[in-house]
DNA sequence: GATAGTTTCAAACAAACGTTTGAAATAGCT
DNA sequence: AGCTATTTCAAACGTTTGTTTGAAACTATC
């Protein structure tokens, strides 16, 4: 009797051993992350993990299922702690219901910090998952986009008010577009550091010092979301052809 | 008697019909953006070109071949605009070999032009060519960073020049940094609005208007390549556990 | 119009893919 | 111990992958 392997979502057997299934995610995490979703096959992670090529169907049910495992295994806690903190920070700022907004550099704090603890956690690959996850915004795989946004829903939702606020002069529009930037820039530096090798053509020292990259990036990201807006009329002369 | 086909590197039949040279690339790259490179299979393109499989093998010589075909057609193009474009400002701010520095929104928009022009050019799919190209820069597949790094290094060593000369505070590691975070929010943008979607809850009007995008794009990063230096000393109190 | 060079085509190639199967092994429980 | 439920395993499933083959069709040159 078939008994529906993907119907088994008990969560009593949680934090054990390294049994197989987190064998299995935690292979599958570094593998996912070093070739991507499609160029990694199934044979490649069941024998980096040591286990039978037919666990992955069995307790996670499909490829598609185990890569979403595998996110949302450090992706939930994560994003759940930069609620947490968001509000926190909002608390402290002021207990009035009309509380002074937070200034940039706090909120994308609230962003980071969370991302930095995942990266400083050696219990298991930490920083491979921050780089996966830079590449996975990147994925034209339906499947992952659709898990991305309802996975990013709410804490997005509430960054978004949370800069609103610190950001009256923006428009709607204008902040849209801001905060696209900044994830841009966000997901494009935690994707690794190779490409920076490209670019730089030379290894700055402490590029693997995740603290030292992002307590870089929100400074340089706080300064563009408080750059002055530009008036749609003159917006073209920037691209004008001459001086 | 096998004829090495790659070996056909012939600029005679460049500017003609649409022949099947060109129809397999302009396919390619269309289907190349919308499910990435190893989702995407020769059939499928082949098919979706009315041209014969075996056609690829022959005019390109093998897939990987045939994505470097589709990515060098328009980038060489565009980053050798993006050299001579940037040039054309050093010469028109000083004609002395002691030029003042260009500012970093000319510099910037020395990057942006061209591939304003190509995101315009509806001879064939310019905009699908940058979303493609925005979503190569974070693949992880091996081919793909070296082809890339070997097609960039040239334009990106004379910009690193230019916004060194720009921005003289800079330290030769922070600047690095900051460019990287200049290609992130840049290839972030390129790669797509669905992202944007995502994050946005809500769709700007003209989110395909790529001249309004990458006008935006510009001041945001211009403003965060000019922030402040962070000092060493005091990186780590924006990070700090309270307020 | 024959000849040499180039391009197209249907068919097949071996290899790798995700998934399924049913039996063997293990673990948990009364 | 005995029984049941869970997990592991080797093997095979049917597809799909990129690539190769050799003959047919087309093009240009003499």
């Amino acid at each position: 009797m078939s008994l529906s392997p993907a119907a088994k979502k008990l969560n009593s057997v949680e934090l054990a051993t390294p049994d197989t299934k987190t064998r299995i995610l935690d292979t599958a995490e570094e593998l996912f992350m070093e070739h991507g979703f499609e160029a990694t096959s199934l044979r490649l992670i069941t024998t980096a993990a040591g286990v039978n090529l037919a666990a992955v169907n069995y307790h996670f049910g499909s490829k598609e299922e185990l890569f979403q495992a595998v996110l949302t295994r450090r992706l939930d806690p994560m994003n759940q702690e930069r609620m947490q903190l968001l509000g926190q920070f909002e608390r402290s700022t002021g207990p009035g219901s009309d509380a002074p907004a937070l200034t940039c550099e706090k909120i994308l704090s609230a962003m980071f910090i969370p991302a930095l603890r995942l990266a400083r956690d050696h219990e298991r690959g930490g920083k491979n998952f921050l780089r996966l996850l830079g590449r996975a915004y990147a994925d034209p795989a339906p499947f992952i986009r659709n898990f991305l946004s309802l996975q990013y829903a709410d804490m997005i939702g509430r960054f978004r008010t949370a800069f609103a606020h610190a950001l009256p002069h923006l428009s709607r529009d204008e902040l849209s577009w801001r905060l696209h930037f900044v994830m841009g820039a966000l997901s494009y530096t935690l994707a690794g550091t190779d490409a920076l090798r490209m670019i730089a053509h030379y290894q700055p020292e402490d590029a693997d010092n995740d603290e030292l990259l992002l307590s870089r990036l929100a400074p340089f990201l706080a300064a563009g979301l408080l750059a002055p807006v530009t008036v749609t009329g003159e917006v073209h002369h920037l691209f004008s052809e001459a001086d």
